[in-house]
DNA sequence: AGTGTAGGTCTACAGTGAAGACCTACACTA
DNA sequence: TAGTGTAGGTCTTCACTGTAGACCTACACT
């Protein structure tokens, strides 16, 4: 970009990219929310005229899923090594970590597409897609059957994080479980189940959360589905049984949630 | 109501009521998406001046929320007969048609409740949550359980919905796959297995492929849990075998989709 | 008869996304 | 080297948004 450089030792106030827009659209939804974000803004934080903005996107949604894009594309899909199953576990707690890195972005990340149909989609909303499928093929599945694992498999994936988003109460410090979730203004008659789950709910862990949720889902896939020869990754170790719960502490040594009677 | 009466037979302009502008919001939204929804829009289809609705919502976010809970509300989660696993099948098709119903409402249903933590939210979106629970303590599980259940369940159903919304494409009339999902704008090297998928993609039918999902999860559910003795809902056939697949052509006599491999 | 108040209206304000005209500095061609 | 097309940037402007605040009014109740 030579041509870039050029311009900015002149006079030029130096050149913008679409890039550094998105970024910064990211910052300003990470730090204000989605709300916080309007195209005078994200051009009052870039020092540019606002409608400058518009040469790099021609809408606002347009630039909203940009940075949906932009956070997409930092999951990585291409696992090295582990079977078939620790990579979709591996992808999902990727997925959750990026979740939570940019909580305010998930409502666009889960939403933002269904304005496009699945082939006009940015590529970078697809290139997750098509590594899934890849790496279902690879441990021998069909492409039929890889695409409806993905399918149930994201699915899954984006219900649990937006459910768990919905468990991050905005008063982390209170420390009684019914004070803290404010259990007590549901009447008795009608809620008697959740609110005897009070403490359980105040212990709720999302990692460990979301690997139950994938014990399930991957044993329910195979006892479903004949198990593929997966020659591709490395060592394959099936002799694993389909109920192993994730062991211990979690994926990424978060604390350990108050184990439940499973 | 009385009150509302008198009122309404004097010079006063007709009472209004919550459940009034909720449900005329609710028109608008499904009639022009969420973005077509102003208070002034609002106000003027109820013959009113926008600002006597602050009367009624305090914010434009708790009026969606209003909304959301409205749509919320035609979920019926007490299902008389089946055993548990039934259950969780008809209430997931109920919730898929409701979605279908209010397609533009599926956003702020799957959002919405992030920005208020779980106890604070209205009661009327906890009532399906209670209902299910109670659902799956009576087929024998234990709350802690039943709650874990009831996540993946939900997360689960949660995804579906988006992943369906976003298949489905807004040209459906177009004939040839390819061309429909408009796959071939995709690089080849880059998307091998994506543009190999388009016959399957474009036959997709959001109801078998939900009951593909259930039958996935329920067999999981299956696997890992003991199974509890169902003496509450009348006739318990446990017999059942845990992989079968909804029978032939779908919930509700959608039309069957091209079968898979599986 | 008098008053408090729920419900309704009007005006106004700060802020929004964006269309359209315009300007300007560079790249490139003749 | 002069000339020009154009990508990039700026300014103004418009229609529209949510909602605060003052006000008004008709009813319910004391």
């Amino acid at each position: 970009m030579d041509a870039n450089e050029a311009a900015r030792q002149r006079g030029r106030p130096e050149r913008i990219s679409r890039e550094v827009i998105l970024a910064t659209a990211l910052e300003i939804i990470d730090r204000d929310g989605i709300d916080g974000l309007s195209i005078r803004r994200l051009g009052q934080a870039l020092g540019r005229d606002p409608m400058a903005l518009y040469r790099y996107a021609p809408n606002k949604a347009a630039l909203l899923d940009g940075v949906a894009e932009v956070v997409l594309d930092q999951l990585n899909v291409d696992i090295p090594n582990g079977d078939w199953t620790d990579q979709l576990r591996t992808i999902a707690h990727s997925f959750r970590n990026l979740a939570h890195a940019h909580p305010h972005v998930v409502p666009l990340l889960v939403t933002r597409p269904l304005a496009t149909p699945l082939a006009l989609r940015p590529l970078g909303t697809l290139r997750p897609l098509e590594g899934i499928l890849a790496l279902l093929t690879r441990a021998g599945f069909s492409p039929p059957d890889a695409l409806h694992i993905y399918r149930s498999f994201l699915g899954f994936l984006n219900g649990h994080i937006l459910n768990e988003l919905q468990e991050l109460v905005d008063n982390p410090d209170e420390s009684d479980a019914l004070l803290r979730l404010g259990l007590h203004r549901l009447p008795i008659r009608e809620f008697p189940l959740l609110r005897s789950l009070a403490p359980v709910l105040a212990g709720y862990d999302g990692a460990t959360e979301l690997d139950r949720g994938l014990d399930i889902l991957i044993a329910g896939l195979q006892t479903r589905l004949p198990h593929p020869t997966s020659q591709a990754s490395g060592h394959s170790h099936r002799g694993r049984p389909a109920v192993c719960v994730s062991d211990g502490g979690g994926f990424m040594g978060w604390g350990s949630a108050p184990r439940s009677t499973w």
